[in-house]
Order: C-alpha cells, then sequence, then structure tokens
DNA sequence: TTGTTTTTATACATTACAGTATAAAAAGCA
DNA sequence: TGCTTTTTATACTGTAATGTATAAAAACAA
C-alpha cells in the first residue's frame, strides 16, 4: 500500500512530506475550526502552496475529512493499546484517560482538547456527513469501553449483574467531559482528578470485598467508596 | 431597565422586535457555529438589513458574545428552578437533565444540542474571551449542582460522608455528555436513559438502608444497584 | 407646514477566499 | 541532448463577506 521510500519517481521531487504536511495541517484545523480555517492557513502552516494542497489532498472538506479519519483512526489504536489485554481493568482505565489527556494537551502541554469534539462537535450542525462520522466515533470509542468492561466482568473484575452499558455511558460521559473541560483552559490536574475519580467509580463495581475490612451494614447498599470523602469519623 | 412599550419613540418605528430577532439570530449561530454564520444569514433570518443590525447590535461578534450570556443567563435561570427547593434530590436532578434535553431538542424536536458546547467549544480555540466565557459557564453550572448537592447532604439525603465534588463532577460529566451526544443525533430516548441512569447513581449515595432489605455482605462495599442489571440470580 | 429624529433601504468599496489556468522547474528516460 | 513526467510557483477570475456611506421613509414636535 505505502509507496517505497527508495523508489525513484519520475518528475520533480516532492518538497513536502504527506504525513508531516497532514499533521500541520490538523494543527490548524484543531486549533481553528473546520469553517475557521482557510486554504491560505493550510498553505502556510504546510508551507505548500494551494495548487499543490489541491493537488495532493484535494479541497477542504476533503482534507478535513480525512484528517477527522485519521484522528478517529489513531486515537482508536491508542485506546485499543490502553484497554488491551494484560492488565487490570484499573490499571486499563486509567491508562485509558492518561492516554486521551495526553492527547488533548499535545506534544506541547497547550490545551487544544479532543480535535473530534473540539471541531466536529460545531460542524456536525451543519454538515450531516460530519455529523455521521462523529457519532460513529463516539459509538466506536463506546463499545471499546462497552467491550473491555463486559470482558472484565467475564473474568470476575465486575460483579457479575454489573450493568456494563450504565458503566460505559459513565465512562464514556467522562471522556466528553474532559474533552470539553481541558479545551475551556482547565488544567491537566483537575481533570486527572476527575478521571481517577471516574477511575475508582467503575472499578468499585467489584465482586466480592477483597481487603481485610469487615463493612458495616451502614455501608450496604450505598454509592461506593470512591464518591465519599477520604475523612472519616 | 426594560423601555417602556407605550412610550412612543421619536423616529422612525422599528420593524424588528428586539428579543425575536436574537433569538432568531441565535437559531443560525446554533445551527452553523460563529464562523459558520454571516451577517448576511443573520440578516435573512432576522428580516433585519446589515446596517440595521449593526446598528442595533453591532458587529457579528459583538452579537454573538451578547447571544452566549442570554443563553447562559437563561440556561443557569431554568437550572436554578430544575435545582430549586421545595423537591428531593431525586426529583431535581431529574428534572435538571430534563431541562436541559428539553433545550438540547428545542421546541421542534430537531437535536441541535447545547448552543454553548456546540459553538463555543470550537470557537475557544481561536477566540479567549469566548474560552473565559465558556469557561466561566461551565464552572457556573457545576457550581450548582455542587451546591445542590451540598444542601442535600446537609439535610441529609446523601450521607454525611458523601464526596460531593466527586458527584458534581459526575453529574457536570454527564451533561457535557448528553450535550455532545444530542447534536451527534442520538435519540432522546437514549439520553434520558443515561441521564437517569446518572440520577440513580447520584442519588445512591444513600445516608441509610431506608428499604427493608438485609442487604447481604456481598453487597457491601460496592457500587450501587443503580450500576447493576435489574436481572438478578 | 417645516424641521428633527430614528430607522429602513440601497449602494459602494475593500478585503478575503476558493478554485484553476498557465508557466517554470526538477527530476528520470531514450 | 531532447522528451516525458510530476511538482512548484505565479497569476487570474469569480464569488462571498465585511463594514459603511448615503438617501429615502416614517414617525413626532414646533
Amino acid at each position: 500500500m505505502v509507496q517505497k521510500i527508495t523508489a525513484k519517481l519520475r518528475g520533480r521531487p516532492r518538497k513536502y512530506q504527506t504525513e508531516i504536511a497532514l499533521e500541520q495541517a490538523m494543527d490548524v484545523f484543531w486549533r481553528a475550526g473546520f469553517v475557521g480555517t482557510s486554504m491560505d492557513d493550510l498553505s502556510e502552516a504546510t508551507q505548500m502552496n494551494r495548487p499543490s494542497l489541491y493537488h495532493a489532498f484535494g479541497d477542504k472538506r476533503q482534507i478535513y475529512l480525512s484528517l477527522l479519519d485519521l484522528y478517529i483512526a489513531n486515537t482508536g489504536s491508542a485506546i485499543a493499546v490502553a484497554l488491551g489485554p494484560g492488565r487490570s481493568l484499573r490499571e486499563a482505565m486509567t491508562d485509558f484517560y492518561a492516554t486521551v489527556l495526553k492527547v488533548y494537551f499535545g506534544p506541547t502541554g497547550v490545551a487544544r482538547g479532543c480535535f473530534l469534539i473540539g471541531t466536529a462537535v460545531t460542524e456536525a450542525g451543519a454538515d450531516e456527513e460530519v455529523r455521521t462520522k462523529l457519532a460513529e466515533a463516539l459509538n466506536g470509542f463506546h463499545k471499546a469501553l462497552s467491550v473491555r468492561l463486559r470482558q472484565a466482568r467475564k473474568q470476575g473484575e465486575l460483579a457479575p449483574d454489573a450493568n456494563v452499558g450504565a458503566l460505559a455511558d459513565l465512562a464514556s460521559a467522562v471522556l466528553h467531559s474532559l474533552a470539553i473541560r481541558s479545551r475551556a483552559g482547565e488544567s491537566p490536574e483537575s481533570l486527572l482528578k476527575t478521571a481517577c475519580a471516574a477511575v475508582d467509580l467503575i472499578c468499585s463495581t467489584a465482586p466480592l470485598v477483597t481487603d481485610t475490612d469487615t463493612p458495616s451494614l451502614q455501608d450496604s447498599v450505598r454509592a461506593p467508596a470512591c464518591l465519599r470523602n477520604r475523612t472519616r469519623g
């Protein structure tokens, strides 16, 4: 599929590298959104002139849709790794949120949020294809969480009667919240705190008490400890 | 503050009504976002010509910022009513989510999401004032939830050691999730289901077991019943 | 009636943007 | 050295958008 780098091509050599150019284009869209980005902006960011851009990647909408696909695929892969086998549910979920937070704050630490939620949610109001892509992507992430949670239940990390659907809804909601709040300028520390609390809650749907504490009757049929303050009487 | 309607003003009478025009302008921004809306679009929607628009409300950004304020104020009021006194925490929280869902699907039932999250989240990447407004509004909603939850704890609807901060984070996260998912095209029924599960979870942080069930030891220090399936063994 | 005030309506100038045509450059190939 | 291929670079056209200038209209007041 991928063009062989060593293969000498006929015409004038390209000045740009496809992957780098796409990354630079994504940065622009990420910051300003789809409508807020002009072909001139993309041209400046990629150091490609407009005709080259059109020739290489198509018009603005085509470029944006390609980048959406790319982002969804990359994020999906990263999520799959985080939720992958060989670790406990708690480790997996913690890594899951840490991974997306790393994306939301980028390599330079600038709060930019989620590319999908930060740009496609607005565009979804006017562009049906974007709305469909957005819905499918959100559904995909939700599904990944759902699968992992169901697996955890099957493997005994969650109670046999754990409501995987509700847990996945919750995990997704926290994801969405992190995307929005990071773009609104909140600190990564504050967001990590929310994420950790969510992980605690989800993992508190445990099958059995494993520690030496003998829980009092008062604790029964109550919310998990993570939703309570640490300072006990 | 409000101009007296009966007071006869000097010049040529206006063809538009301020409130209606602003509402029509908001509809356009709501659908297409800030950058995706032109003054001509606003002109067409409000039936005002461009010079009248500039004269009455200022330029596009001023109009948008005014509408953001208006939306935040209106939503804040509606939320305050839902979370107001004279009802249980469960009723309040249920009404809270029902109220925002009513806004997200509008009077016509068209999925449009949250005006703030649907338009300002994207704009926040390029406009610092929008980002600040967004952050303040999100914080305001979070605060309203936080206050209500703290009050519930004080009045014995929640356990004395309930972690109000974590509960409010969770409630906010679900709010954000509803905003995004509704704009992505999900059905109100599906979203209401998520909201109800969240209400169940939050209200499960109850102070004591009140029903006649004697919870088994196995249920202790576990997640609340709402995160479990109804079909028990 | 005549003037004042405020809004509406039309028209204009300027800029920004999209998309493409055309020429030049840089490589391989015969 | 030409010829072909592919990309770069410049220039051009048409459209859309912004913001404002100017004139006309519709009310009240003296």
